[in-house]
DNA sequence: CTGAATATGATTGACTTTGACTGAAAATGG
DNA sequence: CCATTTTCAGTCAAAGTCAATCATATTCAG
């Protein structure tokens, strides 16, 4: 049996019964735990279901035709969810984090679970997983923007203030270059992310190929202040050229 | 039966009948009485249910919503809906407002559209609607409680503190006595809901015909201090005993 | 056809869950 | 008020479940 033929039985079973076993899933689908397991990890990792003790249990959105969505899991997801995944691991345990608002960032939620840390975050949809995934969760203080549904402003800015991190983790960064720092189109934004990173140890950026040598409106730091995670895709000279300043981990895909 | 399976099993079992021992639940799930006082405890921490000896009692909201639960909460729902277009009512151009958590307070975001007021809230599920709605919304720090998405602790109170409203809109009151005044199970909540009231020229407290004459964990404050919006259904001997202390406003369905 | 990349299944040791047992705490009934 | 019964939290060993590793099998490109 295919992968794919495999996981589509899988969300079926799960469609049907909330809570299916391993020991069931293999029976139906005549392929090995290992198999399975494998599967299942996968399938959270996208984002698909949410994984229980004992089984795992269908969740996250709609029963739109799942083939459409497991295809549907385009590239660019697969990019920014290697890139969590990456950046996942940096996170020990007992860690206190900052999740910046943005899709990049959101992809590393599942994989704190049962990782015992504090996450400090400004995105509002950020939220609703930390609660799905039972991670101990503040929000900050601030005015909301719409659209993305981070949290901005002064209050933001100071409420942030009031936490230290062991790890900051932001998105939502269009420009890169090596001389002119890391750049975001939104001054808000830029103060709030700027805020985040001086109450951090470390910070690391999540980002894809596109925005290395690019210029947004609003400086958020120098690049020599952070950690970089990106995909291949990225001009050889720029890693380069980056690697001088500081870390820059380029995945594979 | 995995985990999950007995859980919801044991909360099902607990919508039916608000009470039920151990060895009822051990019998109807099969395992052992350690197994479930685990889940008792577990379900306690996750503030899911409250216990009582001799058996555990449900508590905070819904969670899977049975085809007799789904007429129940419509026939609340309209309930709902009709106190937070009363509470509506008193919102003026300009107003900046304070939305406590809950979903008695979600149904007044509706109503606010076009309106040009600023909203503070401490709900998560807020946000959302108000950005659809598109109103300037602000939201203030603080731990985010699960089950009900809303921000508590001492940062929530400290950050509340930062803001003036001109009208405060809280639900989740379970206990409305002339005597013992405002009452709600969690603490935590209590605190954040009085800081509120105190930063607001005047309050509104929404609530259902059955919290009347109840009296819950925690106080919040003294009946005078708010406004009551409610539907008929309440004792007269209530109305009565209640509006020699303040405004209660009892709407008809 | 060969080698690299990927998928699979078996095995291992670590971790989680479970149920029986224990003594402490709470309700019960004189 | 005390003694009895019931309910409860904690501990422990056993069973179940899991992630990690490895060796084998399959696929695909060159």
């Amino acid at each position: 049996m295919i992968t794919m033929e495999r996981r589509d039985l899988i969300l079926s079973l799960l469609k049907e019964k909330d809570v299916v076993t391993v020991k069931r899933i293999c029976e139906e689908t005549k392929a090995s735990e290992s198999t399975i397991r494998r599967d299942l990890t996968d399938l959270e990792n996208k984002q698909i279901i949410k994984r229980v003790h004992g089984g795992g249990a269908s969740l996250l959105k709609k029963k739109r035709e799942e083939p459409t969505l497991i295809e549907k899991t385009t590239k660019n997801q697969r990019e920014k969810n290697k890139i969590a995944e990456k950046a996942a691991s940096f996170i020990e345990e007992g860690d206190s984090l900052y999740l910046d608002a943005g899709s990049s960032t959101m992809e590393i939620i599942p994989f704190l679970k049962d990782k015992s840390v504090v996450v400090v975050t400004n995105g509002i949809p950020h939220v609703q997983l930390l609660i799905e995934y039972d991670i101990e969760t503040y929000v900050i203080a601030g005015k909301v923007k719409r659209g993305t549904a981070a949290l901005i402003g002064t209050k933001a800015v100071e409420s942030i203030k009031e936490f230290r991190f062991d790890k900051c983790f932001l998105g939502g960064i269009n420009g890169i270059h090596a001389e002119l720092g890391l750049t975001t189109p939104d001054p808000e934004e830029a103060s709030v992310k700027r805020t985040a990173m001086l109450q951090s140890q470390i910070t690391y950026v999540l980002a894809d190929p596109s925005k290395f040598g690019e210029v947004s409106f609003a400086n958020v730091s120098e690049v020599s202040d952070v950690d970089i995670i990106t995909t291949v895709g990225i001009a050889e000279e720029h890693v380069t050229e980056l690697s001088k300043l500081t870390n820059i981990e380029v995945i594979a895909l």
